[in-house]
DNA sequence: ACCACAAATGAAAATGATTTTCATTTCCAT
DNA sequence: ATGGAAATGAAAATCATTTTCATTTGTGGT
């Protein structure tokens, strides 16, 4: 994947790092880019592989994408405006690795994600 | 809702408290019930409702039905068999709580799942 | 038992996001 | 330039979920 990703993601950044493929297309669109859905799907399956984005999911199910830092974090997100916070997750860290020892898992890995409302809502 | 709703929520007990509404549809039609994918779909959107059942979404989207029993857990799930392990959260609770102060946000909920491969697979 | 009348049901069609197919175009190395 | 691999995108396919609407079922009054 080489020419797309760049334009899709810099529209995810103009969109305020935080859309769904259909609205990242839609915009794309609208400012007059040329690009097939299919290919703003691809260029975002690439990049959450890379680890460039985060990909989470609306209440209705729609998958969201956003930007997102290097290190492993977690979220704290807002229902109302749909800000973001990315913090640290230490203890969940510690909680996982000791409920998988717990019960004889190996090779896990974990969700953990916050929401509500924030101050401004 | 009155006629369906005992029965799907039945057979969501029975299929392990943790089901799709299509797999609790196909469930019933192997057990010979008679019944409307249609139905399902709005037995489980009234339980939803009265707060008898609990939806979240797979990782690819699709919405997931559990009883949402008396205490509230989190889920320790095998990747390989799919086995699940209700497991107790207090770390996570304390966590949420924290980081939801520290960034002035009310009213969060939040979610919490480990999964992995476990002994057997 | 009989008759409305409202609620519940479910088959089929509609919706909407995402994926798949496949023919065409773009890149790159020789 | 030339051939092959990778990328692109239009159109079709998929799949969960919702909507429509005609039919069935339950309830209460007579
Ligand atoms: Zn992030
Ligand atoms: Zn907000
Ligand atoms: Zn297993
Ligand atoms: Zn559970």
């Amino acid at each position: 994947m080489t020419r797309s990703n760049p334009r899709v993601l810099s529209t995810l950044e103009r969109a305020g790092g935080f859309a769904s493929a259909q609205e990242i297309y839609r915009l794309m669109q609208r400012e007059g880019e040329s690009i097939g859905l299919t290919t703003v799907y691809r260029a975002l399956q690439s990049l959450v592989n890379d680890k460039i984005v985060d990909v989470l999911r609306r209440e209705d199910g729609e998958a969201i994408y956003r930007l997102c830092g290097e290190a492993h974090h977690h979220h704290l997100v807002c229902k109302g405006c749909g800000d973001t916070v990315e913090i640290e997750g230490g203890a969940i860290e510690k909680w996982a690795k000791m409920m998988a020892e717990e019960h004889g898992f190996r090779e896990v890995g974990h969700t953990a994600e916050i929401f509500g409302l924030c101050a401004k809502c």
